[in-house]
RNA sequence: GGAUGGGUGCCCGAGUGGUUAAAGGGGGCGGUCUGUAAAAUCGCUGGCUAGCGCCUACGUUGGUUCGAAUCCAACCCCAUCCA
């Protein structure tokens, strides 16, 4: 195997390869790059990108970030916007019509998603497909002819349909052509490499046995690690809420990043932030603080998005309200006609956000609202006086009232 | 096509005629504690009402009944086995 690796291309793929979980596979990659640079043609780098998510969480840099080591390298990075896998969507709600997503929102979409990705690659430098563009035209011979690459067996080794075939819940047939799907598209663009977290081992897989069906040789296969999400215990996902979405405002990125679990810390800082996990662990065992460790993260995640003043600003703020417990200078300032009388489930009832009046009295009842500090009771008159003042709701929802600027 | 078991609140899941806005768990929210978090602990978790209370809700539509998530009918959907 010596001379396999020709000049640097080692280093390049040990550089590559850093971080993932697995390539598959290095060698593969290495020859891949050594032919690129030799015939001087770039690489075709691919993500899959489901139009259905239209936020780019702190989850999704990790593989963006990966990217953008292919972009450094001249390589070609392809979003490849699923816009008619997407239309599988969720078979679980039947009797609604699966309405297929308008051209203008996919156009949306791919907006928004780009500008967000921007803050990790290079904008100029990526290239947007759409897999309706081929799949839209797949005449019905030709999918006959996809569907005849694979088995039911081959199907049901994903542990995923596996499970719930295990365990009686239903998988529709166009659920199970889902990987055939992506695997085609990996043909249409003549994929060399495809991204993907962990749980794209089966669909990528598959992508390589497919295009080696039809003549090509299979994409290199890049797998990267899963980032939990601010609960500490299930993947990074904006059904289950526990996102941190890149485009954030500063201290609320900042706040959620504190929010984590103390045991999150190492994992999040080295997939996030690069750093070494055992320096970090090091740390921790010395004794210091898991909270200023924590702070640290927060400000240097904030400072990675958005800038390093930003993070200074989110930090203070962020001291002020919960170390301090004071009420942040930038809290919503609510324009309401001062000063204002009447009773305290009326004032919190009409607060922005409330969702309901019942839910107002519930938290007035649970004494989690204070005006100016002093806690209100359900029935109580209150007034907030001309000069203005402030109210909290729960741990974190603060508002002024004054007068605008 | 046949047989059987199912479809309950954000999720899981109990409930087989009134005492059920619906046990229990999860999640979420609020209080206490704290390091911001976790853990612990107490409470809340459909809407409207200051409150009495009223309204809406257990796949869909009808029906029986003083009264239905619970009984009946048709329909839709899911799973298992058989074809």
């Amino acid at each position: 195997m010596g001379g396999f690796w020709l000049d640097d291309s080692e280093k390049i793929v040990d550089w590559l390869a850093e971080g993932t979980e697995e390539v598959v596979s290095r060698e593969a990659l290495a020859l891949k790059l050594y032919h690129s640079k030799k015939d001087q043609r770039p690489l075709i780098v691919k993500l899959g990108v489901d139009p259905t998510a239209p936020d780019i969480h702190l989850g999704h840099t990790v593989v963006l970030e990966k990217l953008r080591q292919f972009q450094e390298l001249g390589h070609r990075v392809v979003f490849l916007i699923g816009d008619m896998t997407a239309r599988i969507g969720d078979p679980s709600e039947r009797s609604t019509a699966r309405t297929a997503l308008a051209a203008k929102d996919v156009a949306t979409f791919a907006t928004t998603y780009v500008e967000q990705a921007s803050k990790i690659l290079n904008p100029a430098r990526l290239f947007l497909r759409y897999n309706s563009e081929w799949l839209g035209r797949l005449s019905f011979d030709a999918t006959l002819d996809l569907l005849s690459k694979m088995t039911l067996a081959r199907m049901l080794e994903r542990d995923d349909f596996a499970q719930r075939f295990n365990q009686h819940v239903p998988i529709h047939l166009h659920e199970l052509i889902y990987p055939l799907m992506q695997g085609y598209d990996s043909v249409a663009l003549a994929t060399d490499v495809e991204l993907g977290g962990t749980d794209q081992r089966f669909n990528i897989m598959t992508a390589r046995h497919i295009q080696q069906t039809y003549g090509q040789p299979p994409e290199v296969g890049i797998f990267l690690p899963i980032l939990e999400g601010t609960d500490g215990v299930r993947r990074m996902g904006k059904s289950l809420g526990n996102y941190i979405g890149v485009n954030e405002p500063a201290d609320e990125m900042y706040g959620k990043v504190m929010s984590i679990p103390d045991a999150l810390i190492v994992r999040w800082a080295t997939l996030l932030l690069g750093r070494s996990p055992d320096a970090m662990r090091q740390r921790l065992q010395a004794g210091e603080n898991p909270r200023d460790m924590k702070a640290e993260l927060a400000h240097g995640l904030v400072a990675r998005f958005w800038s390093s003043e930003a993070a200074n600003q989110a930090e203070e703020r962020f001291n002020r309200m919960f170390r301090e417990h004071e009420v942040p200078a930038d809290a919503p300032l609510l324009d309401w006609r001062l000063p204002w009388r009447g009773t305290a489930l009326d004032l919190v009832a009409d607060l922005p956000g409330m969702p309901s009046r019942s839910e107002a009295k519930r938290l007035l009842q649970q004494g989690g609202v204070t005006l100016n500090g002093v806690r209100l009771g359900l029935g109580q008159e209150v007034e907030v006086p001309l000069s203005g003042g402030w109210i909290k709701v729960g741990k974190r929802r603060h508002y002024r009232f004054g007068r605008h600027g």
